[in-house]
RNA sequence: GGCCUCGUAGUUCAAUGGAUAGAACGGAAGUUUCCUAAACUUUAAAUACAGGUUCGAUUCCUGUCGAGGCCA
């Protein structure tokens, strides 16, 4: 990466400085910040605007009076960038020269990776986690929402030049996955994904469902003799089976640890399998049942740090008031560790094995946002500096219009199934357009994965991570309008035009191009604004922004192509402008779909 | 009961405290001898409610109502 990669020309900052050194000449004694600036609406004349409200109070001038002032020194001094100005009401708009529009765009050019930060090589690492399973069943919508934000996030990351290490926190243990194998042990341990031709994690997770039907019924049953709801839940036949073999399994007996690994394999070589069609690799795959004994090690040393203490009934605890939360069990008096026991002891490891780390990121859903303030709280408690700058990436869930998603009552859109519904109605569309012509078969599969993958992945990393998303089955995921075919159209589109223009440098213009028209300027406006956009994404840890500014991006583009020739323009300079704008824009939006982790196709 | 999220057109989403609240889908009407019509243009339609802070509130604060979640 250049030099030009680090520091992007800002109109923005141009502006600052610019109004900085004016007030210094006219003795007004204000500072820029007091100007909010923002981009000028659409519907008014100008590129950016200056908010006059605050410092006209201040100085004790009208806010047309002032701004009729700044801007006429604006324009006369700074003339090269800034060519007129316009007031409304309290607001300054400013009009940029052409030429300084044209550098813009350049300036966008020359950098291979426009809006990009160069990695520094030393750079302390952000631990990134996702995805996250359990091993008892395959992958269904909820984690796609999941792995799509993590990996989206862990692009924007190295983008703006963070050293990003991505995991996945494997759940290989415990009572959930007792429950698949104790009902396939009940079937004889007969049938394997090699025999049934089912693929493993939905194989394992067709014996969740039965043990909950089984389970289910058993409660009933003893609820029919008389027993409470408690009592029967604790006490059918299932469920204590299940802990039987949980129990086993901690002592290590041999036989139900073999049976443990062999459902493991088959749940983890589906997910790997789902994963390598989505094109996500971790650095690093981390699993509980190798690390939940860690924890018990940390608590045990707080407590003779007297950081914990020991509760009468025996349990460990730890007092959170400091932290404005409550107390909190560490280990149950029988001396078992809870969920948050083995996420201490994951978090220490991750600390041994990184040193300096520049923080520690949790993709997580919004039902465990108490949980990791307690967890952030405990390792703050443990004097832990880089409790700090542990961040919980919490997201909505996405519910079916009936409500929450249950695996365990097969009410669940699982993923595999999802992305095959996908491909087939790229397919569908793309076959009654008629743009295969010319493809073979293997690119057709291609651009039909990339166009339903683009569409599933927009439809997701377009919304707020805050929010839930409700997702109906029986309607479909849009392919027009906001969308990521839209945009993926837009590139095809965008491709064509640069093909038949036959440039293959897109260099300095020549100076005598005509006045620019509404459209270019907009367009070069959204271009130059993509640094600003990441750096807001980096800092919310949500690429919805970047998702939407490529919309905006496109659908300038597209009104723009729709008004004005490009390749038939007969203005040879204008032609030539004109070409490179299409240039910059396609790549602007490969570039940024690709952080979001969508490719985007040559033609389609 | 305590705490946390969220409430914007019929639906799905936008809007660093700023101007006349933007889009998309769906509805209505139109555009193809011309660079890809998965496009473009026109049109009807929304800030849950009540207060407060502010020159200015969808955004911040308080309360009410509603949806979801966590803790006990």
């Amino acid at each position: 990466m250049t030099e030009a990669d680090l520091k992007h020309i800002n109109p923005k900052e141009i502006l600052w400085a610019s109004l900085n050194e004016i007030l210094s000449d006219v003795n007004l004694s204000l500072k820029a910040d007091d100007f909010p600036i923002q981009n000028t609406r659409k519907e008014f004349k100008g590129d950016l605007t200056l908010t006059l409200f605050k410092a006209s109070k201040a100085v004790k001038l009208s806010p047309p009076e002032l701004g009729q002032k700044i801007g006429e020194y604006l324009t006369k001094k700074f003339s090269e960038y800034f060519s007129e100005f316009e007031i409304v009401q309290g607001f300054l708009n400013i009009s940029f020269s052409d030429d300084f529009r044209k550098r813009l765009l350049y300036e966008i050019l020359q950098c291979e990776n426009f809006g990009f930060v160069a990695v520094a090589e030393n750079a302390p690492p952000v631990l990134l986690e996702y995805c996250s399973p359990n091993t008892n069943k395959p992958l269904h919508l909820g984690h796609l929402r999941n792995i799509f934000l993590g990996d989206a996030v862990s692009r924007i990351l190295r983008a703006c030049g963070k050293k990003v290490v991505t995991m996945n926190l494997v759940n290989d243990r415990g009572i959930h996955i007792c429950k698949s194998m104790l009902m396939w042990m009940k079937d004889s341990r007969s049938k394997t994904p090699e025999n049934t031709g089912i693929k493993g994690d939905f194989l394992v997770g067709d014996y969740y469902v039965q043990f909950d039907k089984l389970y289910k019924g058993q409660v009933e049953q003893l609820m029919a003799q008389g027993k409470n709801k408690e009592e029967a839940e604790q006490n059918a036949e299932a469920i204590r089976e299940a802990r039987e073999l949980l129990r086993s399994w901690e002592k290590g007996d041999p036989t139900v640890l073999q049976d443990w690994k062999t459902m493991n394999k088959w749940v983890l070589d589906g997910f790997r399998q789902t994963l390598s069609r989505l094109n996500i690799a971790f650095d690093r795959w981390d699993f509980e049942s190798n690390t939940y004994l860690e924890g018990k090690k940390a608590i045990e040393e707080g407590l003779q740090k007297n950081i914990f203490f020991r509760a009468p009934d025996g349990s460990v605890r730890v007092d959170l008031s400091s932290h404005g939360l409550d107390e909190k069990v560490l280990l149950r008096s029988d001396g078992t560790s809870v969920y948050i026991t083995q996420d201490i002891g994951t978090a220490l490891m991750r600390y041994r094995d990184y040193g300096n780390i520049e923080g520690m990121i949790y993709t997580v859903g919004n039902e465990q946002d108490y949980h990791f303030k307690v967890l952030f709280a405990i390792l703050d408690k443990l004097g832990y500096s880089w409790a700090s700058r542990c961040k919980h990436l919490s997201y909505g869930m996405v519910e079916l219009p009936t409500g929450k998603m249950k695996s365990r009552e097969g009410t669940v859109v699982d993923a595999d199934d999802l992305l095959d519904e996908m491909f087939e109605t790229a397919k569908e569309i793309t076959t009654e357009l008629g743009k295969t012509e010319g493809l073979s078969e293997e690119e057709k599969n291609e651009l039909y994965e990339m166009i339903g993958q683009g569409a599933l992945r927009y439809f997701i990393l377009k919304v707020d991570p805050h929010k839930k998303i409700v997702f109906d089955p029986r309607e479909s995921i849009d392919f027009n309008g906001h969308t990521g075919p839209f945009i993926q159209y837009t590139h095809a589109r965008i491709r064509s035009v640069i093909r038949k223009s036959g440039y293959e440098k897109f260099d300095l213009p020549t100076d005598n191009t005509p006045m620019l028209n509404e459209s270019e300027k907009h367009i070069i406006n959204r271009l130059y604004s993509f640094p600003e956009i990441l750096v807001e994404c980096l800092q919310e840890l949500n690429p919805a922004p970047l998702a939407n500014h490529l919309y905006e991006l496109s659908k300038e583009f597209n009104r723009f192509y729709h008004d004005h020739s490009i390749l038939n323009e007969q203005n040879n300079a204008l032609r030539h402008f004109r070409v490179c704008l299409t240039e910059a824009c396609g790549r602007q939006i490969k570039k940024g779909m690709e952080l979001l982790g969508i490719r985007v196709p040559e033609r389609m």
